[in-house]
DNA sequence: CAAATTATTCGGTATTATCGAATTAAGATT
DNA sequence: AATCTTAATTCGATAATACCGAATAATTTG
């Protein structure tokens, strides 16, 4: 019944497919325009391979080149292809106005995730307008072992599977208060899943505290998961206590939608 | 002064790159999970050759392969890179909070669009029950002539870009109503300068009607418009004076974020 | 449990991506 | 304007490597 992915990094990979992916990873990296020059320096490969390649990537656009000087930056097809792959997620629709009511209620950022290869995948996320800004984006990716959302979905794998994300991704300090031991981390999922949910006290970053519970899907298993998230000296006493009861009560909701007939958090 | 764009649709392409695309792109059209054969039958090229490539998209997340079945999907990657090319959009973020009004004060659907390559590339979009954003619809494209957003921006071109664009993507027929004649199209851009405006009236789907207004950048150039569109019978007469009046509106608070010091449509 | 379908691996061959050099284009400087 | 400088693009020979068909392994179906 284990069903670990089979993570074969392989490494038969056809070279210039490659190089395209890392042309494109690279101009997302770097999140600005750049030329074939300053691509050609970064990567070390020559400009002429680097041109063919852009060459093909831009003429499906999923590499846009500027009009006023030529540099290069990532295509709008990507766009599109992006919003494809979110439209899939059937979870953002049914979660969208429970979190809508989380940030009326609790004037707090309202985030949801899942896992995708051994990390933390940010799928929508609403601001409350306050003044920190939090450093998490939609499409991004962060560990598990520091975030919330990370540690509710590690509370439900296997040893063998914690053990393997582990192995692979590390566990990395953000902060001085990142668990980054195995054995503080089994303990800590322990309580995460005893309690239903999980906190992240400054362990990503300095202040930032977050409360975080799983959603069920219809197979009954836990994909998703829901967080609020804001400074540590607004989130405590009472008011965590309320917040974790209307994240418990909002999770519920939406695990009902996605076909969940569970009631009650283990 | 002309800055048209090159359009240079090369046809020295890496072939294994171009086939990589043509995965990914036969992936997003069918909008489903694909097994290898599938692709293979559909594409008419060999397995191996195939799995190849899969394999390589595979190890950077630009494809996902199911882990029960073994089939393949968009990857999550491309999740994240639409949202990298999503937040380069400035635009999205000043528009927001005044489509957001537009919506509450008219109960219609209010889109913002920007030309891409010929075509109408969605930016954002809000739907009028719900105050919440359907992000199903946004990364669309669609073509410039039978839109209201689309004559907008056209209406902003020199007679050669005009011509150029025809002579690319041809004047389709969406509805009976559709242009479809260079001559029809000229005169109706004549009329949207004129107008500040542009309607569609059913040239994209019967019984839509639509209005869109032009938004200018920093630069003092029209590259975004926005619009509000519904269904006819909800948009005429004195309301339709009104929905013009209160984009043009909108549209100017837009621009004046975006940097624009104009204050008067031609 | 057998059969059939499908995914994956493998190795020889010829296509084709690669690279350095040459050419063209764009921008800066005098 | 004309020259110099820098960057983008094209070209052609060569060797690397993507491609394909066949064989194997893994799954699913009857």
């Amino acid at each position: 019944m284990n069903k670990d992915q089979p993570v074969k990094t392989g490494n038969s990979h056809i070279k210039s497919v490659e190089r395209a992916i890392l042309l494109i990873e690279t101009l997302a990296q770097e999140d600005t325009e750049m030329s074939l020059s300053q691509l050609s320096l970064k990567l070390g490969w020559p400009k002429s391979t680097i041109h063919g390649l852009l060459a093909t990537l831009r003429d499906y656009h999923y590499v846009d080149q500027s009009m006023e000087n030529s540099n290069y930056r990532l295509g709008t097809r990507l766009f599109e292809l992006g919003n494809r792959v979110a439209r899939s997620w059937v979870i953002k629709d049914a979660a969208r106005p429970v979190m809508l009511r989380l940030v009326r209620e609790f004037g707090e950022t309202v985030q949801l995730g899942t896992e995708d290869d051994g990390e933390i995948l940010y799928l929508d996320k609403l601001v409350a307008n306050s003044v920190v800004s939090i450093m998490s984006e939609v499409g991004l990716r962060l560990p598990m072992h520091c975030s919330g959302l990370g540690k509710v979905l590690l509370a439900q794998k296997s040893p063998a599977q914690l053990k393997r994300i582990i192995a692979r991704k590390g566990l990395p300090a953000m902060t001085k208060r990142t668990i980054t031991t195995q054995a503080k981390l089994e303990k800590e999922l322990a309580q995460v899943r005893e309690n239903g949910y999980a906190i992240d006290e400054g362990e990503i970053m300095d202040g930032l505290r977050c409360v975080a519970v799983p959603i069920w899907d219809g197979t009954g298993k836990v994909r998703y998961a829901l967080s609020i998230s804001g400074q540590a000296r607004n989130i405590y006493g009472d008011r965590l206590e309320h917040i974790i009861d209307g994240l418990k009560q909002a999770a519920g909701e939406i695990s009902y939608a996605m076909g969940s007939r569970r009631n009650e958090y283990q």
